[in-house]
DNA sequence: GACTTTTGTGTGAACGTGCACAGTAAAGCT
DNA sequence: AGCTTTACTGTGCACGTTCACACAAAAGTC
């Protein structure tokens, strides 16, 4: 019982296995008569190319690899994973490509990333949430083509990417603030070595200008705990806060958090602004305002600069995608 | 500028093929003089196995095939798949196995799941959330093996997996509301054509016998918006309900909305308890009571199930892990 | 009619590995 | 000393495919 062959196939036809790969690989020199019995035999026999074999011989592996930058602990935290993982599977499906995922996590899985990429196990690399200096980035310079969903920032080492223009998203939400008539407006950022840490403070800063003072800004690193710590600190340096835009929806939950332990009313005393529209950005209370991210088209672009690449297009220009205000209650 | 092949690592080191392969493979005959020349010939080289030769005769791919059998837009919702996927990679690395992503949402991607796994580019399926009567289920029952992480009910193709007890959790959180003197215990169900729906109203009716009737019970999809609807429905017909048991946290958000919405206090009027422990139950308001589920080991022993079938086991046991009632401030 | 081009087909070599097998030398046993 | 076992090494073949090439017949061109 084992699996046909290219050639059991090509003696059910009656033809050479030359033909059979020819017909398999869209070749255009194929006879009508030859294509019907070879398209026959292959129902018949219930055949399947062997990929190892295939690639054996082309160089290619037909696979694609997503490399996971984030802490384990962190990991997929972020719900825009999911979108990002269902298109991709999606889009490269489309040309029998398959998705393989790896870890990046500590030296051990980076070490073992760079050795599949180098071993030309992978036609391509998607990389996610990838810090800035990252060692990943120097080590996949020689290799399959590479990129990023969200911008890579930092060295000389450029990757192509697709993103959210998250300065433009930041403008929005502080715009929208200041259009309440909010007058001290706080800031709750994502880490600074990250593109949305850095990114969403330009574009707050943009709008308040000299008023967005250092008293005004504190740090958190994504999680909902430190939204919470990033809060309560605000507020005893900064009691008379009227409006606080916060770099994720996950910080902003922490936010809320603190603010209910300090008494303040939101939105009456406190705006509360968030950043993803992410799903638990309806299931707190009040629900969040917040800023959108075109998930879907991000994955997309960033696959279609990613197969472009593998087509062998020599350089791909990055994609920076508008983000758009979600108003809720909390603002 | 092509890759090193066991050729050259074996004249870089003086030895021959086989010797190389032997080390590769781990075999015990090689000589302490040959096994570091070998190494270090390797090291120089940069040499790494290429795995599409090595499939060729070996007949394995290296390679296991996550199926996602979610419709494609709920996907992930659940954040339990994180953890899995999280501790698959971890795990199948260690093995030098990869861990490659496929959907099976429609009629196509189930063929082309079934295609790629017949045709030997797996050599292990990993099931994730397989409803009863998948047609999947029968296609994949010649093959490599298959498990399941969350138990696959219904027919006679049973596949072994590892789960959460279910009904005891659902004991569990309504033996608390119980002990809590509460009097008019609702519940709201997943989809009764999922384990986690049949199961978890299994368990409630356990502990509340002819109590549990069904102007008590409503039935959601597992969203946040069903979970909303569900608890609306059930304050219309049943008034004076005391305490709601939600199946999931998502649909537990929705309710809290809903009680939020009738004017109704949490925990003072209505206890609500939720299931999973996820992330959406500490950003709620108040913070959910709900029921955890050991998902790491939930992962591991799927994993360890998995790959004690890879290793030649003729049959493994499904394995049930017991939850735990983790309360907060909702009940 | 002698050519080139187009259309279609078959064949041998190569891709890089593991495995069965053959072979050798040293050590252990009676 | 003769025989068996242990430790180690090298070689040929097979895995299933693609690709370059050779070849053949039909169709078009001068």
């Amino acid at each position: 019982m084992k699996r046909p062959t290219i050639h059991d196939v090509a003696a059910a036809a009656g033809v050479s296995r030359g033909t059979v790969s020819r017909l398999l690989n869209g070749d255009k020199y194929v006879s009508p008569a030859a294509r019907v019995a070879i398209e026959r035999a292959i129902s018949e026999t219930g055949y399947v190319v062997n990929r190892a074999a295939r690639s054996l011989v082309t160089q290619r592996t037909g696979s694609v690899v997503m490399v996971l930058s984030e802490p384990h602990e962190k990991l997929f935290e972020d719900p825009n994973y999911s979108t990002l993982i269902r298109v991709a599977i999606r889009m490269l499906a489309e040309r029998d490509l398959s998705l393989v995922m790896m870890l990046a996590g500590d030296e051990g899985d980076r070490e073992r990333v760079v050795r599949y990429v180098r071993g030309g196990h992978a036609d391509g690399v998607l990389l996610v949430s990838t810090h800035a200096g990252d060692p990943l980035l120097d080590a996949l310079r020689t290799g399959p083509p590479a990129v990023s969903c969200g911008p890579v920032i930092g060295r000389e080492t450029v990757i192509p990417y697709a993103a959210a223009d998250d300065r433009l998203g930041a403008r929005q939400m502080t715009e929208y603030f200041v259009g309440l008539g909010r007058k001290r407006i706080a800031m709750i950022t994502g880490p600074m070595d990250t593109p949305g840490g850095i990114q969403r403070l330009e574009g707050f800063a943009d709008v308040l200008g000299r008023k967005a003072t250092t008293r005004l800004i504190a740090h958190g690193d994504w999680t909902q705990a430190s939204g919470e710590r990033a809060m309560t600190e605000l507020l005893e340096r900064t009691p008379d806060i009227d409006a606080v835009f916060v770099a994720s929806d996950l910080m902003a939950a922490g936010a809320l958090a603190a603010l209910r332990a300090a008494g303040r009313r939101v939105p009456d005393d406190v705006a509360v602004g968030g950043f993803d529209d992410s799903s638990v950005a309806v299931s707190t209370h009040p629900p969040l305002t917040t800023i959108r991210q075109p998930l879907a088209e991000m994955a997309q672009e960033t696959l279609r600069l990613l197969l472009a690449l593998i087509d062998g297009a020599g350089h791909v220009d990055p994609v920076v995608l508008p983000t758009e205000l979600v108003i809720r209650e909390s603002a």
